[in-house]
DNA sequence: CTCCAGGTCGTTG
DNA sequence: CAACGACATGGA
């Protein structure tokens, strides 16, 4: 990969195993929007709210380009954002060896890549995924925003000419999920109006216990995965599968393996022939993916999605 | 109108 | 400790 930075944007050359859409859109992340007109098979755009930033993106072939964006924020936070130092390679060969069975998807969605993002936002973002789908879970972290977070203006008119985009209104307004603060100044009805309905007493309590200190991101530190996952548990509304959406999401823990209805009958279908219990099957896919269980947790989905259903 | 959605909690056997 | 209904909301 080439970095190639004219002073206005920052262009990702030949940036390998990197998939624009398919990263966004594998359920990892819920602050963004596709941008362009979804007409060119061979390009898209996005508009990505996070760390208090927004982003326009685009991909065509293997070229991902940051607009409007500079070299220190680049380095200061989106090279981590998208795992620009991870090497696929090297996982994708060793999640291969371990489940022959995901050579094919892991070639055919070779740029699917884990973003690293924020612990707090991902904390929250989990809580509300509980018995909700995607689009639902969007619509709740975007009332939320609109309500709490920071209001960001961007100037649009030289994308649209670029066609990155291509999509009418409000695009050029947005606002950044709302901090630790932010949050902690809204009322449980607040959140209920937000549409985040039984899960708001669970955003409170989330809130209440980080403003309290007595779990934070710093609380993690020096803590084994499983220890750091039993610490998450204590938060209300925050089980097995949430807390390992956030220590695999939020807290850079790629051992983490979170298991959901669909992983469950995936797991089942591959390996176990037998319905099996959830927490069977964590114990078996991080003992055999071991520090790449969280990315063969990817691959597996997109596997299951295609063959089962 | 009924059913269910990338779960978790609280209550029962 | 496994099983089971409740929980808000919106879309199929």
């Amino acid at each position: 990969m080439r970095i190639i930075n004219n002073g206005k944007d920052i262009v990702l050359a030949d940036f390998a195993n990197f998939d624009l859409k398919e990263s966004l859109e594998c359920g990892q992340c819920f602050n963004f929007v596709r941008t362009d007109d979804c007409t060119d098979n061979s390009f898209c755009a996005y508009k990505i709210i996070a760390g208090g930033r927004v982003l326009f993106a685009s991909q065509r072939n293997s070229d991902l380009t940051l607009y409007d964006t500079s070299m220190e924020d680049y380095e200061a936070f989106w090279s981590n954002y998208f795992d620009v130092d991870t090497d696929y390679g090297e996982i994708k060969k060793s999640i291969i060896e371990a489940c022959p069975e995901l050579e094919e998807v892991i070639k055919e969605n070779p740029g699917i890549r884990l973003l690293n993002q924020e612990y707090f936002e991902t904390l929250i973002s989990f809580i509300i995924s509980q018995n909700k789908q995607i689009p639902q879970i969007k619509a709740v972290v975007r009332q939320l925003s609109e309500m709490a977070g920071k209001k960001i203006d961007s100037d649009v008119a030289r994308l649209r000419k670029l066609k990155v985009v291509n999509q009418d209104n409000i695009i050029m307004t947005s606002y950044c999920f709302p901090t630790l603060e932010e949050f902690s100044k809204l009322t449980e009805d607040d959140i209920r109006a937000c549409k985040a309905g039984f899960r708001a007493p669970y955003i409170m309590d989330a809130v209440r216990r980080t403003v309290y200190g007595e779990i934070t991101e710093d609380s993690f530190m020096g803590l084994s995965t499983d220890e750091a996952r039993q610490l998450l548990m204590k938060i209300k509304g925050v089980g097995e599968k949430v807390a390992n959406c956030v220590l695999l999401f939020g807290l850079g823990r790629r051992e983490a393996f979170p298991v959901d209805v669909w992983m469950k009958r995936i797991m089942e279908d591959i390996y176990f022939h037998a319905d099996t219990p959830k927490d069977k099957i964590e114990a078996f896919a991080t003992e055999r993916f071991g520090k790449y269980a969280g990315y063969a947790q990817q691959y597996l989905f997109i596997y299951g999605k295609n063959k089962l259903k």
